[in-house]
RNA sequence: GGGAGCUUAGCUCAGUUGGUUCAGAGCACCUGCCUUACAAGCAGGGGGUCAUAGGUUCGAAUCCUAUAGCUCCCA
């Protein structure tokens, strides 16, 4: 490691080798590895598994970012540190890929069956599956890898089906023949979730239906005509005086030629269209309601492509739905039974996964109970236990606002279909039997199997992933060590999906939360607040970004960007924000240890030597500290990348280190050798504070620093601790106080523009500026002879400042140009003058002076005596100058 | 239709329990600097009626009401 010291230390930090470099050091070492250790509390973060296939994308750097962000400093602060990682199968997502891809080569996924299809689908897993974790150990995350874990891994896989069966014999899992949401691309239903409603510029045709025994026309209006092949009804508002005389007759329905009942129903809104609806019961969930209320006939008209069956005219057999549309239009229009067609704006509902539009369809389905009763109070389902553990703050959301959208999900939720019309997943551990039909269910299948026949459905992807929380732990002693987790860091759109499930199965799994702390990420949007997607092309690709800018660089920037709650609008360049950063920190570092070269490092000195700007960054350093861990015990991550940006570039940087470097060309060796052990003590502490945010800079420079054991990291070294009684008041005003004076100087330097290399003097009238501060103040603003005293008098052609109780004067003989230099003091005079009036304004208010809490009367009181001061010398100063 | 969130400097955003050193940061801009850690930098500076209108209060960017605009979720 001594030689290393000796090497020259690059000017600008190159993130590309270092940053793979510890990553293989980390894992070589097996710092992330967690095991059961009775004498640690665990902290513990489930991932939110991506999909297999997956991609990474900004969303995943947010997201992982902040988890890692977590774990690390709770790893640092002792705790058994636990981020188990993973991805999930995608049933619906993969299967698609597979089967697009298969019949690209021109294979059909029904000829090749089933067995054969779930093989493809392995090993499009293992090719592209974990490209993501790759991906992610780009990033830096200190994920257990030894704990990575697969949905469909055998014993996940297991662990899914056991949960059926205890569902199935708890009798929370049903079949039904039920409408459900059927997405024809994938010939699957699906769940109301993946139910994605668009915007749709579609027509309203009017049709006109005869009624029976009249020569009237019944005319309803509709967005989706091809489905009065399977009319069953017409129905009309109850109170609707236009149709009092119809109910009860019947309409001849066109094309079907089959009569079909006129009906009154208060679900009927009059205002739409003409009142008069035609009622398709079993392609429409509202008009399937209506059907059993009135006991319509239900006339299936779709097979499972959502084209049209045997149960509809000839002529219109075979069709797919949107022709179908056309030719019942084409044949309304030679019958002259069309009134009018509109143009009409509705929402249709799309399969999220298939893309097309969804198709309520009636079929066998399994579901899981969820409901609440109507009081909200019991039911039988699942959700009242998932609400209870909320409502009484076992689990917390940040922020706090999505209780809200989670209770009125919660509390109007419907049972959830549960199966899955597809191949790549876990299949339903049901059977029937061949002659009797009884059904089986059990882990086991039964053990005549030659009389049964399985369920060939599988399961919804989330009926897997919500077991995620307990079923990543393989056994139960782990279990009971790690669980409840501690933190989930997940996207606010799948706080349904995923988030609502899991406290569920936490609760009937495990009769106990599944986490303590719910982190919901802002959305990654670009410039123009579009939402970053890959079909926009408006996403950056993570690993170019990294590429260019560091990893530590974009991790440090997206959170900077990312206040709790709100979006980040990111681009690329933003970027800048982390990688200038990490090069302050660079160099920063560079500095201190290319004068540690030179300058012995001993440890003995450390107490030595000790003066203000010492005690005033170590003052600082804790302050930072406070503010820092309440800012993450908040979750305000974003609020603690600001306390950390601006304590290391403008305390540490701009002051302290400027500060020492008067000591660093002291003669005195020893004063040089304390100064530098201790800025490189503190530089240690600083990086650990950092590390999280940006571990891999933060390593690299901490390894710098002095040589350090096989397998050390800064990962696992202590984190700071909070000691209050080091934040030193009488050093921060003694600092403050330097600040001021040095402020002072550099702005007369500024306004009258001289340049640094012009040598100037100050003279400050002062009874509060002690010795060793003028070194410092000297150093800082530049100034050459510095003379302090009680009874200082202007030096002629001088620039003036006041600062506090000290007068300051820069004589600029041949230099000074009054004008600017009368500008200066009237802007500051008229600045006084402003607050001082405000100030006054209130003291005269006898209403304040009685109202507000004394402390803030005096405060005020005290603001006034100085302001007055300050202005009446400046005041003086001004006179002088005239 | 119901709900949630947002509106502060040219841009992107902070601002916890209401108190004129809280009107701030970064970027951009202007001026001066290659000062032996850093030009991815240093020093200085300009810039905002805190969406609008009312209200509560001694006092409002902060609390309440209404209005306008934007974003998202649910039906």
């Amino acid at each position: 490691m001594a030689e290393k010291k000796q090497k020259e230390i690059p000017k600008a930090y190159d993130p590309s080798v270092v940053e793979d470099k510890w990553y293989k050091y980390w894992q070589d070492n097996k710092i992330f590895h967690s095991e059961i250790d009775e004498s640690k509390e665990p902290y513990v973060i489930p991932i939110p598994p991506p999909n297999v296939t997956g991609m990474l994308t900004m969303g995943h750097i947010l997201n992982n970012t902040l988890q890692d962000i977590f774990i690390r400093t709770k790893r640092m602060q002792g705790y058994n540190a636990c981020w188990v990682p993973g991805t999930d199968h995608a049933s619906i997502a993969t299967e698609t890929k597979v089967t697009n891809y298969l019949s690209e080569q021109g294979i059909n996924k029904y000829e090749i069956g089933r067995e054969e299809f779930i093989k493809h689908c392995w090993e499009w897993t293992k090719e592209y599956g974990g490209i993501i974790n790759q991906q992610l150990k780009k990033l830096g995350v200190s994920c257990d890898w030894d704990r990575e874990r697969f949905t469909m891994d055998d014993d996940y896989y297991r662990e899914v089906i056991k949960a059926f069966v205890e569902l199935y014999k708890d009798e929370k899992i049903y079949r039904g023949y039920r409408m459900v949401n059927w997405c024809p691309a994938s010939k699957s239903a699906i769940s109301d979730e993946e139910v994605i409603y668009k915007n749709v510029n579609g027509k309203l045709w009017y049709l006109k239906y005869p009624v029976v025994g009249t020569d009237k026309y019944l005319v309803v209006a509709t967005t989706r005509p091809e489905t009065m092949l399977g009319d069953t009804g017409v129905a009309v508002n109850p109170n609707d005086e236009r149709y009092k005389d119809v109910i009860g007759k019947k309409v001849l329905l066109p094309i079907a030629e089959r009569e079909i009942p006129i009906f009154a129903d208060e679900y009927v809104d009059m205002e739409f269209g003409t009142g008069a609806v035609k009622v398709t019961p079993a392609h429409d969930i509202n008009d399937n309601e209506m059907g059993q209320r009135h006991n319509l006939k239900v006339i299936n008209i779709f097979n499972d492509d959502a084209s049209t069956n045997d149960n509809v005219p000839k002529d219109f057999r075979g069709l797919d739905r949107f022709d179908a549309r056309k030719k019942v239009i084409a044949r309304f229009e030679e019958l002259d039974l069309i009134e009018k067609i509109e143009d009409h704006q509705h929402k249709v509902g799309y399969s999220e996964r298939g893309g097309v539009p969804i198709e309520p369809y009636l079929s066998d389905q399994w579901f899981m109970k969820m409901s609440i009763d109507s009081a909200g109070l019991s039911g039988d389902g699942l959700a009242k236990a998932a609400i209870d553990v909320v409502k009484e703050g076992k689990i917390n959301f940040y922020p706090d606002h999505w209780k809200k959208t989670y209770f009125h999900w919660m509390e109007n939720i419907r049972d959830w279909c549960i199966s899955r019309q597809l191949w790549w997943g876990h299949r339903i551990p049901v059977w029937y039997h061949k002659e009797t039909g009884e059904i089986y269910c059990d882990i086991e299948p039964p053990k005549d199997i030659a009389n049964w026949k399985q369920d060939e459905d599988v399961l919804d992807t989330w009926a897997s992933s919500w077991l995620w929380a307990h079923a990543i732990f393989r056994t139960e002693e782990e279990r009971k060590y790690y669980y409840p987790t501690s933190t989930l860091v997940t996207g606010p759109d799948i706080i349904f999906f995923w988030v609502a499930r899991m406290i569920m199965a936490g609760m009937y799994f495990r009769k106990d939360i599944p986490f303590r702390d719910v982190y919901f990420t802002s959305i990654i949007r670009d410039m123009k607040g579009k939402k970053m997607s890959k079909s926009l092309g408006n996403s950056p690709d993570p690993l170019d970004v990294i590429k260019e800018y560091s990893a530590d660089a974009l991790r440090f920037t997206v959170i900077y960007l990312a206040p709790l709650g709100q979006d980040v609008l990111f681009s690329v360049d933003k970027c800048e924000i982390g990688r200038n950063f990490a090069n302050k920190i660079w160099n920063a570092g560079r500095f201190l240890l290319m004068n540690a070269q030179n300058i012995p490092v001993n440890n003995k000195l450390l107490e030595k030597h000790i003066d203000f700007a010492d005690e005033w960054i170590t003052s600082h350093f804790h302050l930072t500290l406070a503010l820092l861990n309440t800012a993450m015990d908040n979750f305000e991550v974003n609020n603690a990348t600001k306390i950390l940006y601006s304590f290391v570039w403008n305390d540490f940087c701009d002051w302290y280190l400027e500060m020492i470097k008067t000591r660093f060309y002291s003669d005195n060796d020893e004063v040089k050798s304390a100064t530098l052990t201790r800025a490189l003590k503190l530089f240690a502490e600083m990086l650990k504070l950092v590390h999280p945010f940006m571990p891999f800079i933060t390593e690299e420079l901490w390894q710098l620093i002095e040589e350090r054991k096989d397998g050390e990291s800064i990962s696992t070294s202590e984190y700071p601790k909070l000691n209050s009684d080091l934040i030193k008041p009488s050093a921060e005003s003694e600092m403050e106080m330097v600040q001021g004076i040095v402020y002072s100087i550099r702005n007369i330097r500024g306004e009258m523009n001289i340049p640094p290399s012009k040598i100037i003097d100050a003279h400050i009238k002062s009874s509060e500026v002690k010795k060793h501060q003028i070194d410092y103040i000297k150093k800082l603003a530049k100034v050459e002879n510095i003379i302090v005293g009680e009874d200082i008098e202007k030096p002629g052609a001088s620039a003036s400042a006041v600062f506090s109780k000290s007068e300051i004067y820069i004589p600029l003989k041949g230099l000074i140009d009054l004008d600017v230099e009368r500008q200066r003091i009237e802007k500051e005079i008229n600045r006084l003058e402003n607050s001082i009036k405000g100030i006054e304004n209130k003291l005269s208010n006898e209403k304040f002076i009685n109202n507000a809490p004394a402390d803030v009367v005096e405060k005020e009181k005290a603001k006034q005596m100085d302001w007055t001061e300050k202005l009446s010398k400046l005041r003086e100063i001004l006179s002088n100058l005239n």
